[in-house]
DNA sequence: ATCGCGAGCGTTATACTATAACAAAACAAG
DNA sequence: CTTGTTTTGTTATAGTATAACGCTCGCGAT
């Protein structure tokens, strides 16, 4: 029998190598691939891809961290208090990667959703462009 | 001096290399790798991968083709007249790709874009889910 | 205790995606 | 024709992601 779960789902702590990876996307206002957070988490003991590809499809299941399509890379999530759609605004200068909450990118979405006869299962958006400070200078 | 183009700018013909992927691409009702698309187009003389990307890359910028950034793909345009933004929808089981026009999807993020202090370049909008035909039956 | 099973982790190897770098050929201007 | 410019072909390599397998650890059954 699997491990039995006492009541509904304890989140069960993050193990060793889920809080290298995180903390590595922590440290970080870009997206990092995940070759890049090997070369950062190697002190932590993470020898191998795998290991951190493992601990970053935990993290977003969590929704502890998020992928970035077009950058192939991943982000520490911003809006822990979130659930569902996660939007993106990539500088292309800088790189910074900025979270939206904005629920006025958000509602017409969920209101599209509610009309369409398409099951959703997840949103990707992502906005690239310069952040203020790259375009203003 | 580079070729001088007379007239503003005429769209000049489509080469056999894009011809050949835009025809594989308009063949297929899911998006195509790079890779799928070259095994498609040996018979035309394509022998490389960056034959076929190169190809692409000349697709997009005309409009002729999309990339879909969450499947490392690409798929024709079904929407030759819009300008700008373009959305999907992506059957997780099918794997269909229907290119959306649906203003009401895109112009909200118009309008936060006219709100936000970010210059917008390009914007990926991708619902992926499952297609009424999938979650019917 | 200890045996057996299943889940997860570490490790190696490999598949898939994309671009760099240079050679050859096509094209336009003079 | 000659030369400079641009495109196309070719080879090699970089970057991203997963498959496969064996080991260990924790837990329940004997
Ligand atoms: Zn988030
Ligand atoms: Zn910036
Ligand atoms: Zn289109
Ligand atoms: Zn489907």
């Amino acid at each position: 029998m699997p491990t039995l779960t006492p009541t509904g789902d304890e989140p069960a702590p993050l193990g060793r190598n889920e809080q290298a990876v995180l903390g590595a996307l922590r440290r970080s206002r870009a997206a990092r691939s995940a070759y890049d957070i090997l070369d950062e988490v190697r002190d932590a003991g993470l020898k191998a891809p795998t290991q951190v590809y493992r601990a970053l499809e935990k993290l977003v299941k969590r929704g502890l961290a998020h992928r970035i399509e077009s950058l192939n890379g991943f982000v520490a999530c911003r809006h822990p208090q979130d659930q569902g759609f996660a939007a993106f605004a990539i500088c292309t200068r800088c790189g910074a990667v900025r979270e939206l909450a904005d629920e006025a990118l958000i509602a017409p979405l969920r209101h599209w959703a509610g009309a369409e006869p398409f099951a959703i299962e997840h949103v990707t958006l992502e906005v690239r462009g310069l952040c203020p400070a790259c375009a203003g200078g």
